[in-house]
DNA sequence: AAATCGGGGTC
DNA sequence: GACCCAGATTT
Protein backbone atom coordinates (compact mmCIF):
# COMPACT_ATOMS: atom_id res chain seq x y z
CA UNK A 1 0.00 0.00 0.00
CA UNK A 2 2.38 2.63 -1.11
CA UNK A 3 -0.47 5.25 -1.31
CA UNK A 4 -0.87 4.88 2.87
CA UNK A 5 2.79 5.34 3.35
CA UNK A 6 3.04 8.40 1.92
CA UNK A 7 0.16 9.74 3.20
CA UNK A 8 1.45 8.68 7.06
CA UNK A 9 4.87 9.98 6.04
CA UNK A 10 3.75 13.62 4.96
CA UNK A 11 1.90 13.47 7.90
CA UNK A 12 4.54 12.84 10.41
CA UNK A 13 6.63 15.55 8.28
CA UNK A 14 3.91 18.01 9.82
CA UNK A 15 3.69 17.41 13.48
CA UNK A 16 0.86 19.01 15.39
CA UNK A 17 3.47 21.96 17.50
CA UNK A 18 4.81 22.60 13.95
CA UNK A 19 1.60 23.06 12.51
CA UNK A 20 0.55 25.09 16.21
CA UNK A 21 3.68 27.46 14.79
CA UNK A 22 2.70 27.97 10.82
CA UNK A 23 -0.66 28.53 12.51
CA UNK A 24 0.40 31.11 14.65
CA UNK A 25 1.87 32.94 11.93
CA UNK A 26 -0.93 33.19 9.89
CA UNK A 27 -3.13 33.87 12.66
CA UNK A 28 -1.24 37.18 12.94
CA UNK A 29 -0.97 38.08 9.16
CA UNK A 30 -3.43 36.18 7.32
CA UNK A 31 -6.40 38.19 7.76
CA UNK A 32 -5.56 41.85 7.48
CA UNK A 33 -3.96 40.45 4.09
CA UNK A 34 -6.65 39.03 2.95
CA UNK A 35 -9.68 41.51 4.00
CA UNK A 36 -7.31 44.52 1.89
CA UNK A 37 -6.77 42.09 -1.12
CA UNK A 38 -10.27 41.36 -0.79
CA UNK A 39 -11.37 44.98 -0.63
CA UNK A 40 -9.86 45.84 -4.04
CA UNK A 41 -10.13 42.99 -5.60
CA UNK A 42 -14.10 41.45 -4.78
CA UNK A 43 -16.50 40.69 -7.56
CA UNK A 44 -19.23 43.11 -7.28
CA UNK A 45 -22.10 40.46 -6.57
CA UNK A 46 -26.07 41.72 -5.61
CA UNK A 47 -25.81 40.02 -2.38
CA UNK A 48 -22.88 42.13 -1.26
CA UNK A 49 -24.74 45.47 -1.26
CA UNK A 50 -26.45 44.90 1.59
CA UNK A 51 -26.48 43.62 5.09
CA UNK A 52 -30.07 42.70 5.15
CA UNK A 53 -29.66 39.43 7.28
CA UNK A 54 -32.86 38.14 5.28
CA UNK A 55 -30.94 38.99 2.01
CA UNK A 56 -27.93 37.38 3.08
CA UNK A 57 -29.83 34.42 4.14
CA UNK A 58 -31.51 33.37 1.24
CA UNK A 59 -27.88 34.17 -1.06
CA UNK A 60 -26.56 31.54 0.81
CA UNK A 61 -28.94 28.90 1.06
CA UNK A 62 -28.76 29.34 -2.93
CA UNK A 63 -24.62 29.47 -2.89
CA UNK A 64 -24.58 25.89 -1.45
CA UNK A 65 -23.09 23.50 -3.93
CA UNK A 66 -23.79 26.29 -6.79
CA UNK A 67 -21.58 28.73 -7.82
CA UNK A 68 -21.78 32.21 -7.77
CA UNK A 69 -22.38 32.63 -11.63
CA UNK A 70 -25.58 30.46 -11.59
CA UNK A 71 -27.15 32.12 -8.61
CA UNK A 72 -27.02 35.63 -9.31
CA UNK A 73 -29.80 35.78 -11.40
CA UNK A 74 -32.28 33.31 -9.20
CA UNK A 75 -31.08 35.44 -6.48
CA UNK A 76 -32.52 38.57 -8.49
CA UNK A 77 -35.40 37.23 -9.31
CA UNK A 78 -35.93 35.51 -6.35
CA UNK A 79 -35.29 39.11 -4.11
CA UNK A 80 -37.20 41.27 -6.46
CA UNK A 81 -40.39 38.53 -5.70
CA UNK A 82 -40.33 38.36 -2.22
CA UNK A 83 -38.44 41.31 -1.12
CA UNK A 84 -38.70 40.88 2.52
CA UNK A 85 -39.36 37.36 4.34
CA UNK A 86 -43.16 38.37 5.02
CA UNK A 87 -43.69 37.84 1.52
CA UNK A 88 -42.21 34.91 1.18
CA UNK A 89 -43.77 33.23 4.30
CA UNK A 90 -47.36 34.21 3.00
CA UNK A 91 -47.10 32.02 -0.86
CA UNK A 92 -47.37 28.46 -1.36
CA UNK A 93 -44.42 26.58 -1.70
CA UNK A 94 -45.35 25.79 -5.27
CA UNK A 95 -44.37 29.48 -5.77
CA UNK A 96 -41.02 29.65 -4.14
CA UNK A 97 -40.49 26.09 -6.65
CA UNK A 98 -41.55 28.07 -9.22
CA UNK A 99 -38.52 30.65 -9.05
CA UNK A 100 -36.09 28.10 -7.68
CA UNK A 101 -36.34 25.52 -11.27
CA UNK A 102 -33.32 24.70 -12.64
CA UNK A 103 -31.64 25.88 -9.68
CA UNK A 104 -31.38 22.04 -8.24
CA UNK A 105 -31.55 20.90 -4.67
CA UNK A 106 -35.28 21.73 -4.53
CA UNK A 107 -35.21 20.40 -0.67
CA UNK A 108 -33.66 23.96 -0.17
CA UNK A 109 -36.39 25.86 -1.41
CA UNK A 110 -38.64 23.75 0.90
CA UNK A 111 -36.98 24.59 3.85
CA UNK A 112 -36.11 27.86 2.99
CA UNK A 113 -39.54 28.43 3.08
CA UNK A 114 -40.66 26.22 6.19
CA UNK A 115 -38.10 28.77 7.85
CA UNK A 116 -39.79 31.90 6.65
CA UNK A 117 -43.21 30.67 8.08
CA UNK A 118 -41.35 29.67 11.68
CA UNK A 119 -39.45 33.05 11.77
CA UNK A 120 -42.69 35.07 10.99
CA UNK A 121 -44.55 33.12 13.31
CA UNK A 122 -42.84 32.76 16.17
CA UNK A 123 -39.82 35.49 15.84
CA UNK A 124 -41.86 38.29 14.70
CA UNK A 125 -40.18 38.39 11.61
CA UNK A 126 -36.58 38.69 13.18
CA UNK A 127 -33.47 36.88 12.32
CA UNK A 128 -31.79 34.86 15.29
CA UNK A 129 -28.45 36.53 15.08
CA UNK A 130 -26.13 33.89 16.96
CA UNK A 131 -24.62 30.62 15.21
CA UNK A 132 -26.74 28.22 17.36
CA UNK A 133 -29.75 29.57 17.35
CA UNK A 134 -29.09 29.49 13.70
CA UNK A 135 -27.75 26.03 12.92
CA UNK A 136 -31.44 25.69 14.82
CA UNK A 137 -33.34 26.24 11.56
CA UNK A 138 -34.12 23.81 9.04
CA UNK A 139 -31.56 23.38 6.17
CA UNK A 140 -29.10 25.72 7.65
CA UNK A 141 -25.62 24.17 9.05
CA UNK A 142 -22.75 24.82 10.48
CA UNK A 143 -21.19 26.52 7.28
CA UNK A 144 -24.63 28.52 6.63
CA UNK A 145 -24.66 29.77 10.06
CA UNK A 146 -21.47 31.00 10.14
CA UNK A 147 -21.66 32.73 6.93
CA UNK A 148 -24.98 34.50 8.43
CA UNK A 149 -23.94 34.98 11.72
CA UNK A 150 -20.78 37.14 10.30
CA UNK A 151 -21.53 38.07 7.43
CA UNK A 152 -25.11 39.99 8.25
CA UNK A 153 -24.31 40.27 12.45
CA UNK A 154 -20.61 40.46 12.74
CA UNK A 155 -20.24 37.66 15.03
CA UNK A 156 -16.98 36.16 15.35
CA UNK A 157 -17.49 32.89 13.82
CA UNK A 158 -15.60 31.05 11.12
CA UNK A 159 -16.82 29.15 7.54
CA UNK A 160 -15.60 26.14 5.80
CA UNK A 161 -16.59 25.38 2.53
CA UNK A 162 -15.09 24.43 -0.67
CA UNK A 163 -13.28 27.11 -0.93
CA UNK A 164 -12.27 27.92 2.26
CA UNK A 165 -10.68 24.16 2.11
CA UNK A 166 -9.09 24.51 -0.39
CA UNK A 167 -7.11 27.52 0.32
CA UNK A 168 -6.16 26.23 4.30
CA UNK A 169 -5.01 22.25 3.35
CA UNK A 170 -2.63 24.56 0.72
CA UNK A 171 -1.49 27.20 3.11
CA UNK A 172 -1.18 24.35 5.88
CA UNK A 173 -0.32 21.54 3.21
CA UNK A 174 -2.39 19.30 4.99
CA UNK A 175 -2.17 15.83 3.63
CA UNK A 176 -5.67 14.23 5.00
CA UNK A 177 -8.19 12.84 2.85
CA UNK A 178 -10.62 15.55 3.01
CA UNK A 179 -13.98 13.61 3.01
CA UNK A 180 -12.74 12.41 6.47
CA UNK A 181 -14.74 13.93 8.92
CA UNK A 182 -11.76 13.81 11.47
CA UNK A 183 -10.64 16.13 8.59
CA UNK A 184 -13.25 18.34 8.40
CA UNK A 185 -13.37 18.74 12.56
CA UNK A 186 -9.74 19.58 12.11
CA UNK A 187 -10.08 22.02 9.55
CA UNK A 188 -13.16 23.42 11.25
CA UNK A 189 -10.45 24.04 14.35
CA UNK A 190 -7.99 25.31 12.29
CA UNK A 191 -10.86 28.24 11.02
CA UNK A 192 -12.04 28.80 14.32
CA UNK A 193 -8.61 29.67 15.36
CA UNK A 194 -7.67 31.98 11.91
CA UNK A 195 -11.25 33.90 12.15
CA UNK A 196 -10.73 37.91 13.33
CA UNK A 197 -12.30 39.24 16.41
CA UNK A 198 -13.04 41.91 14.09
CA UNK A 199 -14.63 42.33 10.44
CA UNK A 200 -15.05 38.44 10.41
CA UNK A 201 -17.41 38.82 7.87
CA UNK A 202 -15.08 40.29 5.49
CA UNK A 203 -13.07 38.36 6.33
CA UNK A 204 -14.92 35.44 5.52
CA UNK A 205 -16.42 36.74 2.22
CA UNK A 206 -12.08 37.63 1.39
CA UNK A 207 -10.84 33.64 2.10
CA UNK A 208 -13.86 32.28 -0.20
CA UNK A 209 -13.53 35.01 -3.17
CA UNK A 210 -10.05 33.92 -2.63
CA UNK A 211 -10.62 30.43 -3.02
CA UNK A 212 -13.09 30.71 -6.01
CA UNK A 213 -10.91 33.45 -8.07
CA UNK A 214 -7.36 32.72 -7.15
CA UNK A 215 -7.07 29.57 -5.22
CA UNK A 216 -8.43 27.33 -8.10
CA UNK A 217 -8.36 23.67 -8.06
CA UNK A 218 -6.78 23.42 -11.08
CA UNK A 219 -3.90 25.71 -11.88
CA UNK A 220 -4.22 28.08 -9.34
CA UNK A 221 -2.83 31.53 -9.81
CA UNK A 222 -0.48 31.82 -7.26
CA UNK A 223 1.27 34.91 -9.26
CA UNK A 224 -1.53 36.78 -8.27
CA UNK A 225 -1.97 35.44 -4.69
CA UNK A 226 -1.91 37.90 -2.03
CA UNK A 227 -0.77 35.19 0.54
CA UNK A 228 1.73 33.36 -1.21
CA UNK A 229 4.67 34.34 0.81
CA UNK A 230 2.83 32.41 3.51
CA UNK A 231 1.60 29.16 1.97
CA UNK A 232 3.32 25.98 2.57
CA UNK A 233 1.73 24.00 -0.18
CA UNK A 234 3.83 26.49 -2.83
CA UNK A 235 6.96 26.69 -1.01
CA UNK A 236 6.84 22.66 -1.77
CA UNK A 237 5.11 22.83 -4.89
CA UNK A 238 2.18 20.81 -3.99
CA UNK A 239 -0.77 23.23 -5.15
CA UNK A 240 -1.80 20.81 -7.70
CA UNK A 241 -1.94 17.92 -5.07
CA UNK A 242 -3.94 19.34 -2.21
CA UNK A 243 -5.91 18.59 -1.32
CA UNK A 244 -6.33 15.49 -1.38
CA UNK A 245 -9.83 13.85 -1.78
CA UNK A 246 -11.25 10.34 -2.97
CA UNK A 247 -12.53 9.68 -5.94
CA UNK A 248 -16.12 9.48 -6.94
CA UNK A 249 -17.82 6.81 -7.51
CA UNK A 250 -19.33 6.08 -11.21
CA UNK A 251 -23.00 7.48 -11.40
CA UNK A 252 -25.66 4.77 -11.51
CA UNK A 253 -27.56 4.37 -14.36
CA UNK A 254 -31.59 4.51 -14.59
CA UNK A 255 -33.19 3.73 -17.73
CA UNK A 256 -37.48 5.43 -17.49
CA UNK A 257 -40.42 5.50 -19.77
CA UNK A 258 -41.48 8.86 -19.73
CA UNK A 259 -44.89 9.28 -21.64
CA UNK A 260 -46.42 12.62 -23.28
CA UNK A 261 -50.30 12.87 -23.55
CA UNK A 262 -51.46 15.68 -25.33
CA UNK A 263 -55.12 16.20 -25.35
CA UNK A 264 -57.16 18.46 -27.10
CA UNK A 265 -53.60 20.64 -27.10
CA UNK A 266 -53.40 19.99 -23.42
CA UNK A 267 -50.45 18.04 -21.96
CA UNK A 268 -50.54 15.59 -18.48
CA UNK A 269 -48.36 16.80 -16.22
CA UNK A 270 -48.03 14.72 -12.52
CA UNK A 271 -47.16 15.80 -9.29
CA UNK A 272 -44.16 14.14 -7.59
CA UNK A 273 -44.62 13.20 -3.58
CA UNK A 274 -42.33 15.40 -1.59
CA UNK A 275 -39.14 13.54 -0.18
CA UNK A 276 -36.63 12.35 -2.72
CA UNK A 277 -36.00 13.39 -5.51
CA UNK A 278 -37.52 15.94 -7.33
CA UNK A 279 -39.62 16.54 -4.52
CA UNK A 280 -42.59 18.45 -5.10
CA UNK A 281 -42.26 19.14 -8.48
CA UNK A 282 -43.95 18.05 -11.47
CA UNK A 283 -43.25 16.00 -14.62
CA UNK A 284 -44.37 13.75 -17.38
CA UNK A 285 -45.76 10.59 -15.70
CA UNK A 286 -42.22 8.66 -15.52
CA UNK A 287 -42.00 5.13 -15.00
CA UNK A 288 -38.95 2.83 -13.89
CA UNK A 289 -38.29 1.07 -17.63
CA UNK A 290 -38.71 -2.67 -17.92
CA UNK A 291 -35.86 -3.25 -20.15
CA UNK A 292 -33.16 -1.20 -21.43
CA UNK A 293 -34.60 -0.29 -24.52
CA UNK A 294 -38.38 0.31 -23.89
CA UNK A 295 -40.57 -0.17 -27.44
CA UNK A 296 -44.31 1.16 -28.38
CA UNK A 297 -45.52 -2.22 -26.90
CA UNK A 298 -44.07 -1.32 -23.24
CA UNK A 299 -45.56 2.62 -23.27
CA UNK A 300 -48.63 1.54 -24.72
CA UNK A 301 -48.89 -1.31 -21.86
CA UNK A 302 -47.97 1.53 -18.93
CA UNK A 303 -50.46 4.23 -20.29
CA UNK A 304 -53.30 1.49 -19.97
CA UNK A 305 -51.92 0.01 -16.44
CA UNK A 306 -50.90 2.89 -14.76
CA UNK A 307 -53.03 5.96 -16.08
CA UNK A 308 -56.00 3.76 -17.35
CA UNK A 309 -55.80 5.75 -20.67
CA UNK A 310 -56.41 3.42 -24.17
CA UNK A 311 -54.23 4.29 -26.23
CA UNK A 312 -54.23 3.59 -30.57
CA UNK A 313 -50.25 4.44 -31.29
CA UNK A 314 -47.47 6.53 -29.77
CA UNK A 315 -44.03 8.31 -31.41
CA UNK A 316 -41.04 7.78 -29.84
CA UNK A 317 -38.94 10.48 -29.09
CA UNK A 318 -34.57 10.13 -27.89
CA UNK A 319 -33.54 8.51 -25.86
CA UNK A 320 -32.80 11.38 -23.56
CA UNK A 321 -30.20 11.30 -21.17
CA UNK A 322 -30.17 13.14 -18.06
CA UNK A 323 -26.81 13.44 -15.93
CA UNK A 324 -26.59 14.30 -12.24
CA UNK A 325 -23.85 14.02 -9.69
CA UNK A 326 -24.55 10.02 -8.74
CA UNK A 327 -27.26 8.98 -11.55
CA UNK A 328 -27.28 8.52 -14.86
CA UNK A 329 -31.14 8.59 -16.11
CA UNK A 330 -31.64 7.25 -20.12
CA UNK A 331 -35.50 8.74 -20.79
CA UNK A 332 -37.18 7.18 -23.81
CA UNK A 333 -40.31 9.08 -24.34
CA UNK A 334 -43.55 8.42 -26.09
CA UNK A 335 -45.63 10.80 -27.25
CA UNK A 336 -49.36 10.40 -28.25
CA UNK A 337 -52.15 13.09 -28.86
CA UNK A 338 -55.85 12.57 -28.53
CA UNK A 339 -58.61 14.50 -29.88
CA UNK A 340 -60.73 13.92 -26.94
CA UNK A 341 -60.89 16.28 -23.80
CA UNK A 342 -58.76 15.82 -21.08
CA UNK A 343 -59.76 12.45 -19.38
CA UNK A 344 -60.15 12.95 -15.57
CA UNK A 345 -57.45 10.54 -13.99
CA UNK A 346 -57.68 8.59 -11.05
CA UNK A 347 -54.46 9.03 -9.07
CA UNK A 348 -51.96 6.87 -10.70
CA UNK A 349 -49.57 4.56 -9.02
CA UNK A 350 -46.00 5.04 -10.06
CA UNK A 351 -43.12 2.71 -9.27
CA UNK A 352 -41.20 5.55 -8.15
CA UNK A 353 -43.41 6.91 -5.33
CA UNK A 354 -47.31 7.57 -5.35
CA UNK A 355 -47.68 10.41 -7.65
CA UNK A 356 -49.84 13.63 -5.39
CA UNK A 357 -51.69 15.07 -7.93
CA UNK A 358 -52.26 15.57 -12.05
CA UNK A 359 -53.05 19.00 -14.69
CA UNK A 360 -53.38 19.34 -17.83
CA UNK A 361 -51.50 22.19 -18.98
CA UNK A 362 -50.64 23.82 -22.16
CA UNK A 363 -46.91 24.14 -21.24
CA UNK A 364 -44.91 23.00 -18.37
CA UNK A 365 -43.96 26.20 -17.67
CA UNK A 366 -47.28 26.38 -15.92
CA UNK A 367 -46.14 24.35 -13.16
CA UNK A 368 -42.85 24.16 -11.23
CA UNK A 369 -40.87 21.35 -13.07
CA UNK A 370 -37.36 19.73 -13.16
CA UNK A 371 -34.56 20.39 -16.34
CA UNK A 372 -35.44 17.04 -18.05
CA UNK A 373 -39.49 17.55 -17.99
CA UNK A 374 -38.62 20.76 -19.66
CA UNK A 375 -35.59 19.02 -22.46
CA UNK A 376 -38.69 16.82 -22.84
CA UNK A 377 -40.87 19.07 -23.59
CA UNK A 378 -38.74 20.66 -26.01
CA UNK A 379 -38.22 17.18 -27.81
CA UNK A 380 -41.39 16.76 -28.57
CA UNK A 381 -41.83 20.56 -29.88
CA UNK A 382 -38.67 19.87 -32.19
CA UNK A 383 -41.19 16.86 -33.16
CA UNK A 384 -37.67 14.86 -33.47
CA UNK A 385 -39.09 11.34 -34.22
CA UNK A 386 -36.59 8.64 -33.26
CA UNK A 387 -37.48 4.93 -33.06
CA UNK A 388 -35.05 2.83 -31.60
CA UNK A 389 -35.25 0.57 -34.08
CA UNK A 390 -33.82 3.12 -36.44
CA UNK A 391 -30.12 2.95 -36.47
CA UNK A 392 -29.28 5.50 -38.59
CA UNK A 393 -31.08 8.17 -37.18
CA UNK A 394 -29.41 6.87 -34.00
CA UNK A 395 -26.17 7.10 -35.29
CA UNK A 396 -26.78 10.37 -36.71
CA UNK A 397 -27.71 12.13 -33.18
C1' DA B 1 -18.93 6.83 7.15
C1' DA B 2 -21.60 6.87 3.16
C1' DA B 3 -25.55 8.07 0.47
C1' DT B 4 -28.73 11.38 -1.17
C1' DC B 5 -30.00 15.52 -3.25
C1' DG B 6 -29.45 18.96 -9.36
C1' DG B 7 -27.72 21.05 -12.67
C1' DG B 8 -24.33 23.76 -14.76
C1' DG B 9 -19.40 25.81 -15.19
C1' DT B 10 -14.92 24.63 -16.62
C1' DC B 11 -10.96 22.69 -18.42
C1' DG C 1 -15.60 13.04 -19.47
C1' DA C 2 -13.90 14.43 -14.85
C1' DC C 3 -14.04 17.54 -11.33
C1' DC C 4 -16.13 21.09 -8.80
C1' DC C 5 -19.48 24.22 -6.80
C1' DA C 6 -20.11 29.88 -0.46
C1' DG C 7 -23.54 22.03 2.09
C1' DA C 8 -27.40 19.85 4.76
C1' DT C 9 -29.62 15.88 6.08
C1' DT C 10 -30.56 11.11 6.37
C1' DT C 11 -29.20 6.40 6.78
Amino acid sequence: MPNKDLQKSSRTTFSPTMRGKKLALLQKSLPNRLISWFLAHQRQLPWRQTTDPYAIWVSEIMLQQTQVATVVPYFSRFMSRYPTVHELAAVPLEDVLSIWVGLGYYSRAARLHRCAQFICTYLNGRFPSTRTELMALPGIGRYTAGAVASIAFGQSVPVLDGNVIRVLTRLLAIPDNIAAPATHTLLWAIAEKLVPSADAGTYNQAIMELGATVCLPRHPLCSRCPVRGLCQARRRSLQSTLPVKTAARQPRKSFCIAVVIEAAGKLLLLKRPPGGLWSSLWEFPTFHAPTRRSTEKHALRIMERSLGLSVSAVRAIGPLRHQLTHRTFEYHIFHTRMDAAPPHLLLPASDCGRYQDFAWVDTVAQRPCGTITRKIEQAIKAGSVVTARDPNVLASR
